[in-house]
DNA sequence: GCCAACGTTGGC
DNA sequence: GCCAACGTTGGC
């Protein structure tokens, strides 16, 4: 059995957009990445790809699940053309949201980009990783 | 090409 | 509201 697909992490204030507004869209365009680091990111995502969607600000938790849906094209809200946008469904909310802290707590998730470098955005999680933190939602 | 100044993100 | 981390901009 191959799993060939990756998996990622992004962030979005709830009070922008929150994961309740993209289960209720059903589908949103990923964009204004504005961000060299993330949009690498972005643009090695693939159909099928399975990325948490972090609520920053408020909350402070992995809360849901998503899927790429289209994968990168260029952003229209970005008049350089530099950088790119995803599409993404929603797949399910997390039974139990993973907060920061218990990520931050647990050593086996020291090396993720996200705990390395709070700021991007965008960014990979190993399976292990990615398996880790469903075990902590309940999921598993 | 360097580096100081400034802006933005995000946790606390 | 503050501050640390980081990216970007612009003068030299």
């Amino acid at each position: 059995m191959t799993d060939t697909r990756s998996y990622w992490l992004v962030k979005s204030e709830p009070t922008t957009f929150s994961f309740e507004a993209l289960v209720r869209d059903g589908r949103t365009v990923w964009d204004g990445v504005r961000n060299n680091a993330a949009a690498l990111h972005l643009k090695a995502m693939m159909v099928g790809d399975q990325v948490f969607f972090y609520h920053s600000q408020e909350g402070l938790a992995v809360v849901g699940i998503a899927e790429v849906s289209q994968p990168a094209f260029p952003d229209a809200s970005d008049p350089t053309g530099r950088f790119v946008a995803v599409e993404l469904i929603p797949v399910r909310a997390l039974k139990v949201p993973v907060t920061l802290a218990q990520m931050k707590a647990n050593p086996a998730l020291a090396d993720m980009a996200m705990l390395r470098q709070s700021r991007l955005s965008v960014s990979p999680i190993s399976p292990e990783a990615w398996f880790e933190i469903l075990k902590m939602a309940d999921e598993v």
